[in-house]
DNA sequence: TTAAAAATGTTTAAATTTGTTCGAAGATAC
DNA sequence: GTATCTTCGAACAAATTTAAACATTTTTAA
């Protein structure tokens, strides 16, 4: 069975059940619970589940919990990291854009008492950085719940009228070929960013490097940097293209 | 039962008791009261429910104090009387805007299950309505702190993108000779909405009638109608201007 | 076809969660 | 004010869960 095959399953049962635990799982799956773990950690990642000590979770049980706060959840450690090595590259006076990932919002604790402007489509962004010394401005346009974030035409066309001295991006997958994006819409996104701004960075955790989401959007160029974890056999081969990688 | 569930449950629990204390729970979720209490301060921390000594209560009944929410606190009565009144006048596939006052804002809880397109530039709203039926659009631009709102140039040219059917907005103060703002950010906001509605609502407690604020930055054939919570003795002289006047 | 990469299984040490106990801090009654 | 009762959280231990490391198999691409 291959692995699309069997988190679609994991959905299904999860739809009846509510909650399901990784014994149970791996037993109907017939696979073993490790693999049933790294299924759920990918899933849980990309929001499409909660996950629970020993299990899952449905989304949309948690009354308080958005898709968005368990994404920021996953990988936490990772995250940080990658966030203090950014914060590093913003002055005073720096005018950065950040976009809706859930990477890009653990920016926030590290820039608090910086003095610049903050240019985002990210609601929580918003809502972390209003009581800082940072100044912020947001992108208009439709707001998207899942994501939490402004998206559309009108998004797109508002970035255009700002310039930035720095971009803080995510992307869904990084490969030597170039980006990947799981919709359109943060495709778009954040090329509409990457073309309004002097140096784009780009912060992406360890797993997803070398991963190849549905939709190829642009290639390695349109960065300049790429700050991530850890080092990884997947790194040279981007580094070899040209990228600058900073690594804590 | 995982502690995801346990919490789950424990916020079902408080929506309908309101308060609840630990030994309750821990004999509902047949668990131990450290348990209990680990899952309560930790729910506490990420400010999911109000601790008490012996168990916990729902947040929201405590007053939490941004500028904004205690705005929305004063004359609550007055404000939900008009918002009830302004409901009325809203149809199924309308185009509302609707700017980042305390009255305006009370408006969200009675339209939450039309079908309807809301722009609005008022943080607040948005986390309201980013459940329910209604699509939003937020304008772009500097965020506010203080008013929890967009303001600036960039906003103001933002709104000129659209188009509304009904405006509902607010002011600082009106009287027979026009209407009244504290500051030209909002001033110029309500102008910049009202340029692009067809039809303009302007909700008003009786407290700002006849108040006279320090800007006065328009007449009153900016707005169409006037919905308020009660007849006093200023009103007529703004209902002879021509002024439509809803009472509940 | 072969080599490289990805996915999976196994083992094991680390991390997390939970229950129990107990002294300290807090509330309540008098 | 004191005495009493309750609640709290720290510390520890037991059980469970997790993830890292490595071996093996499968898939993919050259």
């Amino acid at each position: 069975m291959t692995s699309q095959k069997r988190q679609q399953k994991i959905i299904e049962l999860l739809d009846r059940n509510e909650e399901i635990d990784v014994a149970t799982l791996a037993e109907q799956l017939s696979t073993s619970d490790m693999t049933i773990r790294r299924d759920l950690n990918r899933m849980a990642s990309e929001g499409l589940i909660i996950r629970t000590h020993g299990g899952a979770m449905k989304t949309g049980l948690l009354v308080n919990k958005t898709a968005f706060e368990n994404k920021v959840a996953v990988n936490l450690d990772a995250k940080d990291a990658i966030c203090r090595l950014a914060a590093q590259e913003i002055k005073d006076g720096d005018i950065i854009f950040m976009d809706c990932g859930s990477t890009v919002f653990r920016l926030c604790n590290f820039i608090r008492n910086k003095n610049i402007k903050v240019i985002t489509n990210s609601l929580p962004v918003v809502a972390q950085l209003i009581n800082s010394a940072a100044s912020v401005n947001l992108i208009g346009g439709e707001v998207d719940r899942d994501r939490q974030a402004i998206h559309g035409a009108m998004a797109e066309q508002h970035i255009a009228h700002y310039t930035a001295t720095k971009a803080f991006l995510g992307v869904d997958g990084i490969s030597p070929d170039g980006l990947f994006a799981n919709t359109e819409k943060e495709a778009s996104i954040t090329r509409a960013f990457a073309a309004r701004s002097k140096k784009n960075y780009l912060l992406c955790d360890s797993t997803k490097i070398n991963k190849e989401a549905y939709l190829k959007f642009a290639g390695l160029s349109l960065f300049h940097t790429l700050i991530t974890d850890k080092e990884t056999p997947s790194l040279p081969p981007i580094r070899k293209k040209g990228l600058k990688i900073i690594l804590p």
